[in-house]
DNA sequence: ATTTATCCAATGATCGGACCAAACATGATG
DNA sequence: CATCATGTTTGGTCCGATCATTGGATAAAT
């Protein structure tokens, strides 16, 4: 079977050359690659042509470019930029549902919430309870510490997904709490916001430390359901359709 | 609170007024964007700054660039390419061992299959039926129709994604599928395959058409799981470790 | 009339050179 | 020692020119 050959563009080489050396780990984070006049020589290519292939890399995540003295590409540590950037234009092309993106959170982090049971060491564990404790702390403290309360409810969700064990699984919950974050502030207008989180996550930790992995998963899933529910009907209070909802993904 | 100003590089501001036209539907797909030459005098900038806008946005798969007469950039359709392109390089990069993806897998296919009973439309249970009957005719033509046999099996896949009405499942899902193609051959090794896949299939299909949800996303699961297992096993023969595997993703 | 070959214009791809602006290095100056 | 002025490195931008590819138009052959 025959194949249309394939006509090598100068920049996507470089780019392929590049790319190929940090995913080998021939390049490794904070490595500096040549300067733009250097890599005209060594690829024997216009600097134009250099130019286009490092804007792509640098589109990608994959480096950074700094000017002036010291100045150059330096190999940027893998981020979830790169995952994050794709995920986040479907939101925001597609405008997917409000509905799609909660009912994909909610299982994603019932998963997420089961496998962490079980592989739960005894630091994370104790990483959820100085947490809890901290949550409570804040709670306490009245509407001063609210955004701090709810940045501790953020990293619950974040430690519970890390505690999965599964980079995919974290990453991509990453990406969805990352968009969502976008109107986090519709959660403020709760009266009793964080007097009922706290006593959710007191109830999940409870489970999570007895290995109870079924009841962790529902738990997490209802504590995740209601949190839609809250963000929904903030929206709806400011007018709000859950259309413009979707839409608002990513300002 | 005050920001710092931005440096605005002419390139990103280029590539973001463009960005946004597609992103709000002022440019659709098949649509034709100026030519360099003439981008250059509306935004009033170089050439080169141009193409390097023009360059990123073909790698991100946003439009798609032609040369010769009646070339230039025409925006694209959206595709899964923006999605898949950064979960693929994550997994490349970060060498996402295989149980990881496998067990991702495992639960989005049981969440799509547990929604797709639920909104499952009269074509759509059509559509899975013919799949299946295709699958069966397949399978009794022997060797011959061994790859339109796991063509179809592929298929029902999909199309499973699909009903589940899901967006974002049904993408996620797709990637996943994309990089797991690199050695689906592995499948082939298996000596009565077909046989216990339709097995497997006609029993879905049959759970699906009574609405039996809770039923499907069992039978979904045990599947993949099995699918996972094979998979393995297949590379174990052909010598590869599990951490080859994981490796082996996308070539 | 239909097919084939040839030529032409549009357009992206690449190149080389030039200058500007930011970041860093160095040394003079108080 | 601290501070400022100056120079050097390096990315950012622009310009102009040439090459290569593509599609359409035109001419030639059948």
């Amino acid at each position: 079977m025959l194949v249309p050959v394939k006509q090598n563009r100068v920049t996507e080489d470089i780019v392929r050359q590049i790319e190929r050396a940090i995913v080998s780990h021939r390049l490794t984070p904070g490595d500096r690659i040549q300067t733009e006049r250097e890599l005209q020589k060594t690829f024997q290519a216009s600097r134009g042509a250099v130019r286009e292939a490092l804007s792509i890399l640098r589109q990608k995540g994959m480096i950074e470019i700094r000017r002036g003295g010291k100045g150059g590409a330096y190999v940027k540590q893998v981020g979830i930029d790169q995952v994050s950037e794709g995920l986040a234009f479907l939101i925001k092309y597609r405008k997917v549902a409000f509905q799609e993106l909660a009912e994909f959170r909610v299982a994603l982090e019932g998963l997420a919430a089961g496998l962490a049971v079980e592989r739960a060491a005894p630091e994370d564990i104790a990483g959820l309870k100085s947490l809890l404790e901290e949550m409570k702390l804040n709670m306490e403290a009245g509407e001063a510490s609210l955004m701090e309360f709810y940045s501790c409810e953020r990293k619950m969700h974040e430690l519970l997904a890390k505690m999965s064990g599964n980079t995919l699984i974290e990453w991509t919950l990453q990406t969805i709490h990352l968009n969502l974050d976008a109107y986090a502030e519709l959660h403020l207008w709760e009266k009793n916001g964080p007097r009922q989180l706290y006593g959710e996550w007191s109830e999940i930790v409870k489970a999570i430390q007895n290995g109870e992995g079924v009841m962790v998963t529902s738990l997490v899933r209802s504590h995740v359901v209601r949190s839609n529910q809250v963000l929904k009907e903030g929206a709806r209070r400011f007018g709000l359709s859950s259309k413009d909802l979707g839409r608002m993904i990513l300002k």
